[in-house]
DNA sequence: TTTAAAACCCCCTATGTAGGGGGTTTTTCA
DNA sequence: TGAAAAACCCCCTACATAGGGGGTTTTAAA
């Protein structure tokens, strides 16, 4: 079946890791219909490279790159390039950066553990339906949802004392060492904590390191 | 020039991202003189079909994933198959690492930010020289080595138990609530965490999560 | 300029965590 | 097959953590 014409649809490809890069790429234009125009390290990059007048229909992106990452690529291109569709790439499973990515106009969502069947799926499902939404991704909209509708889901936004303090509780100094490093009195610091615990749905220091480590906050 | 014979040499890939590990395949298969043998999720995989007479000549090996990660199966495969050889791929480039897979017996480290060119060097080099050492990993080895000199770093092996002792320390759950899930006394989860502490060089939960984390002992 | 909230700090108590002593049973291996 | 090592479990204590009560001072806003 020949479709429309000999004009391939152009992808480009954003991502730091540069072996994953080259071979998704090959992936790519092994498929039917599409081509890679181009690639790049990191959003700043696919910035220049657009600007020259390199303009993809379909950008695949990683979320971690180092110099402009997955968020602020996203951002840009909706604003900038609202025709240009965004799908992602990631290993990331959480709800919160999945749906932080929809909000800024990702248009799918893809985790770095599915086979190239799927990506080609998401690919043709991006260009034809505008949106891709894998079963995973899908389940876990979903149950993100539920969790937005009873509790008025106001993201959490955390101030940069709170944030020193976290990043101190994911070393080993004890809380009264923690108000010694912050110059505050441990008083101070178990209310510091209490409000954390309340803020992030924890009852223990594990459960203020793991939010830590998961949200960013602290380097692992 | 053609070489021995139409025996190409045949290769494994360990890596949980299906993605890359089929875009991988993609690429050592247009390699000349290389064949892919076969693909697996992680270490346990690769035992299992290493025992079932799937014997590769190189392993190109993921250091993170879940089952049986990186530092386990160049063990295993250095001691149970001395002649298969381990190219080690990730994405974690501190001495650390790299040292403690040179020493369970790799033969070479790829960092994931290379080029397929590269990729081809490193296979060609383990299979002709039975090494291969890419500049920036040189680079690290030598400045390590310098650390080491004074501390015998034996690298740190944790069994199945203590990985899932760890797995539990970064839940909210207490010592005492550990203990009910893995079916043992408190007393005896006592031992297994001063017998990490005494290992992993911390003296707290919050050290035994971080490493956890950092060692991909743990999702984050 | 009053008022409310936020940021700071004091007391107390119960449970959790970390570290010490001791011991038995099972596994390993020389 | 006997000794050592590993895995399991008991007791105890001291400090850390988590949670409750109270309060003052600073900041922001009505």
């Amino acid at each position: 079946m020949i479709t429309k014409a000999n004009k391939k649809i152009q992808v480009a490809i954003i991502d730091d890791h540069i072996l994953l890069r080259t071979a998704l790429a090959r992936l790519v234009n092994s498929f039917d219909g599409y081509t890679v125009l181009l690639e790049a390290d990191n959003g700043k990059d696919l910035r220049n490279r657009i600007m020259q007048h390199q303009v993809p229909e379909i950008v695949l992106l990683d979320v971690n790159m180092p110099e402009m990452d997955g968020f602020e690529t996203t951002q840009w291109l909706h604003k900038n390039y609202p025709h240009i569709k965004v799908l992602v790439l990631s290993m990331m499973s959480d709800e919160r950066t999945i749906i932080k990515m929809f909000r800024l106009g990702a248009k799918g969502y893809l985790l770095k553990n599915t086979d190239h069947e799927e990506l080609k799926k998401a690919l043709d499902s991006v260009m034809n339906k505008n949106v891709y939404l894998s079963e995973y991704v899908s389940d876990k909209l979903v149950s993100g949802l539920h969790k937005d509708v009873d509790k008025d889901e106001s993201p959490i936004l955390l101030n940069e004392k709170e944030r020193e303090f976290l990043r101190w509780t994911c070393t080993e100094l004890s809380y009264k060492e923690i108000a010694e490093k912050m110059f505050l009195s441990p008083r101070t610091i178990d209310d510091y904590r209490q409000s954390l615990f309340n803020k992030l749905k924890v009852h223990s220091r594990v459960g203020l390191v793991m939010y830590a480590i998961k949200n960013g906050v602290t380097e692992v």
